[in-house]
DNA sequence: ATAGGACATCGACATCTGTCAATATAGAGG
DNA sequence: CCTCTATATTGACAGATGTCGATGTCCTAT
């Protein structure tokens, strides 16, 4: 059984929709997207999920990316939060520690969603 | 001569750089591209790129985008202000009247950005 | 069982953001 | 010059957001 609209995370409320250029965007649509895209829109997430995309293995430990910003513990569980609820990260808890990795088809569908070429 | 750093417009900052997925990036890359995003990291201004981007000749005027949402004549102009500052729409006074058309560079390269396949 | 480390949650706070009503500016037509 | 219409700017305000310190939870090792 298919999901109700409001149940969708903000990833799949991006995967149905053609790019911004080729059709005007309902403002139901741009509601269910904007959250997608505010979760990348800030400086310090950009970089989270810069940093866990090029790390070794594709995936990194909190306390991996806690070193790299001058950023409180709770600063960046906070912003790792929100990019797992909009779906552009994905968690595993392994032992102790929590590993996070990118879910690509999130970043490839929002770049079609803004740039792109194909529906 | 080339531009300072600051100066750069948000367009000009993200189109230098590889996606996000390829390699960390830098907190100054980060500062520089995060406002680009946060243009459209809003639905109102999605739907107004959207609207405008799909509009006939690829070009809007203030007029038409007014009627297109229920809010106030200085809330569009000032999202329309904010993604003309951030280099994502492009306008032109003709007359009495303001068109706006979108910057396919910009948005081009921001998707190339985010998910990318090539720098 | 107890202690310690890794990560999340909570509560507070300052700043940023979206919105509006009021007002300003600028061009066209009388 | 005066008025009307289109758009921008200003000032105010409520609500969202980023940050922190303190605390909670869960797992591991001793």
């Amino acid at each position: 059984m298919s999901k109700s609209v409001l149940e969708l995370t903000p990833v799949e409320a991006v995967a149905c929709c053609s790019p911004v250029t080729r059709e005007p965007l309902s403002a139901e649509a741009a509601d269910r997207v904007a959250p997608l895209v505010k979760a990348i829109a800030d400086p310090v997430r950009l970089r989270l999920v810069s940093l866990v995309a090029s790390h070794a293995d594709g995936e990194a430990c909190v306390c991996d990316l806690n070193d790299a910003f001058d950023l409180s513990q709770p600063t960046i569980s906070h912003h790792l939060k929100l990019l797992h609820e909009s779906g552009i990260l994905d968690r595993e808890k392994r032992g102790v520690w929590v590993y996070y990795r990118v879910n690509r088809d999130a970043l490839r569908d929002l770049a079609t969603l803004l740039g792109g070429v194909s529906a």
